[in-house]
DNA sequence: AAAACATATTGACATATTTCGATGCGTATG
DNA sequence: CATACGCATCGAAATATGTCAATATGTTTT
């Protein structure tokens, strides 16, 4: 009723986001933004194991290393992914509840407001 | 004018994103990716009534009468909000399932992958 | 039709982003 | 321990983005 949860103190639908909380929120949807990084994630999702070797990446989808390294450091960074060195090898994994955290800043749970039906 | 695809032909967590599906998913994340067009729709979504006029955007977000132009235009074209001219006014309202439709692309309702707890 | 007002567009600038080649750093293997 | 391999970082280039002042466009009122 008060408190949601620890850290998802409202949502676009709920109040008007303040500034800080818009900028949190800004923060992990441009990290989403970007069609190699949606890809990235799809595929980690996907993957039956739920984990994906970042060495896969630069060929799927046709970028150099360097690139690749760059967005899985974004999407680290803004809690999206995780990363566990394997050997030589990195693996990545959705961070638990991230995306399901993204989605309840959007509104999800939330009740419609009346042009949203 | 835009679309409103009703093809949501998958989400991230059914099926690999191909290119197509994640540079049109990326488009509407983008439009969504920075705090002042989040607290854009945020007021939108909020306001009793469902609509805001575009006029009470620059005192409040402190930011420029182009610059809050600027943000709805690009609102408008991802097809978050939509425009009605009343007057000389120009009123901004939620496209009815717009944003229900990016938290499905983002895996709402699908189920969860081994990792997405 | 002229004046007044709300919004859109243009032009310009600073910053951010995406990308890659070259290089550096760790880890494993011969 | 030297080499190869995977990944990160650096440096640089092209493009995109956020912003505002100036100006244009459109609507209402006088």
């Amino acid at each position: 009723m008060f408190f949601v949860d620890e850290f998802e103190p409202c949502c676009v639908l709920t109040t008007p986001l303040d500034e800080t909380e818009a900028e949190a929120l800004a923060h992990q949807l441009k990290a989403l933004a970007d069609p190699v990084r949606l890809r990235i994630v799809s595929m980690v999702a996907t993957s039956g194991t739920g984990d994906v070797c970042a060495c896969d990446f630069p060929t799927i989808l046709d970028r150099s290393q360097p690139t690749i390294s760059h967005h899985l450091r974004q999407l680290v960074t803004a809690g999206i992914l995780q990363r566990e060195q394997r050997g030589k090898w990195a693996w990545f994994s959705l961070v638990p509840g991230a995306l399901g955290g993204v989605r309840a800043a959007l509104g999800e749970g939330a009740e419609r407001s009346p042009a949203d039906a």
